[in-house]
DNA sequence: GTCGAACGCTACGCTACCGTAGCGTATCGT
DNA sequence: ACGATACGCTACGGTAGCGTAGCGTTCGAC
């Protein structure tokens, strides 16, 4: 391939990424991109065909994809592997300063929202194979909802990181599989109470 | 108090809440604001400073407040009614549309970062209360990280809606509950095998 | 009824941004 | 070397949005 365009289109895209990161999408002009890049407007609309179109390039570059777990692997240590990159995405720098902006556009720009089905369903896709594997191997009661696992492993990760609650990092992924293992674990109590009746005393 | 301000203080908030709903904040435009609410745009300057202003307050009218528990309630009652009332909070439309817009903004702009605080905090104060409640009755741990509580109580609502894997309904507040409290009672098994390592056979 | 406050209207000035035209220059592949 | 392709530059045209000036009108309070 041409070397000019290739340096173009990651000069461009280095510098977009950057405006993202750093003001939101606002911040993302084609002005901005210009200076920064020190790449000529008319090239960028080359390589381009707008604005938006830019913007959905920058964040399908960022969109992270978690990692296909190994199936002969141990499906505890699988799942321990997962969470861990999951939580390694949010500590990179670009996607902890693109997913907040990701959420709001996918609200309401169609292009982006496509990349977050695409997303979504290669997690989801990941995730249930592993909690289905859990399942099967009797780690996790055996009649389990696939979709309310995976809210319970990915909720508290994308809560810490949104509220700013706690330290991401790997004890935070390890400590939800522990959590997630208890409550789902097939010994995991009496399962649902769910009429709201306390279980002991009152006071 | 001159029942003209509050007739336009009103008209002008409803217009301006649906265009963000409808569109996003980009939608929110001084210009659609005076069509949509037929003030004039004089008339809204001399009620708000600028946009942005505008676009604070109406996120902050939306931003819903947990109720205070009754302290003489049973706690996992409580923990229950608050559950229900944030799954209510997701399904009105007027702040599951907002919501997005909010935790974008949160991250860019003063005014809206100060707001999410206010509310962080709340509802924090909250759930932290209940938490230890839970467990001075011994109905969680003793040890508990409220934090780390509070991640597991909010998340996986929080997922569920942003990613709309499930209905969100009293059932899915009470599921909640139900699985927290498996997840951190203080019969919940061996507690943290943190080291990655498998309880038992791997094939 | 009268006075003051609130409102409405038109018309701006200003800025920021998008996207393009036209034409000359530099660089790559062969 | 040389043709093709990519790139750079300047200068726009057009639009959308913010916020204000100035002045007349209406409405509420008393």
């Amino acid at each position: 391939m041409d070397p000019r365009v290739e340096r173009t289109r990651s000069a461009v895209m280095r510098a977009a990424t950057d405006l993202v990161v750093e003001g939101g999408p606002g911040a993302l002009t084609m002005d901005a991109v210009v200076l920064r890049s020190r790449v000529a407007k008319t090239t960028i609309y080359r390589h381009w065909k707008s604005r938006d179109d830019l913007l959905a390039t920058v964040i399908e570059a960022s969109v992270p994809r978690l990692p296909e777990p190994e199936p002969d692997a141990d499906v505890e240590t699988s799942l321990r592997v997962v969470m861990r990159y999951s939580v390694n995405s949010l500590r990179d720098t670009e996607w902890s300063r693109l997913l907040p902006a990701f959420i709001m556009l996918s609200r309401h720009e169609a292009e982006i929202r496509a990349i977050n089905e695409r997303m979504d369903w290669q997690h989801n896709r990941v995730l249930a194979e592993l909690v289905q594997r859990a399942a099967a191997e009797g780690i996790v009661e055996s009649g389990i909802d696939v979709d309310e696992a995976i809210a319970h492993l990915q909720g508290p990760l994308m809560i810490a990181f949104l509220a700013g609650l706690m330290p991401i990092d790997d004890r935070i992924a390890d400590s939800i599989v522990d959590r997630f293992l208890a409550a789902f674990g097939p010994s995991a109590a009496a399962k649902p109470r769910t009429p709201a009746a306390g279980p002991g005393g009152d006071a």
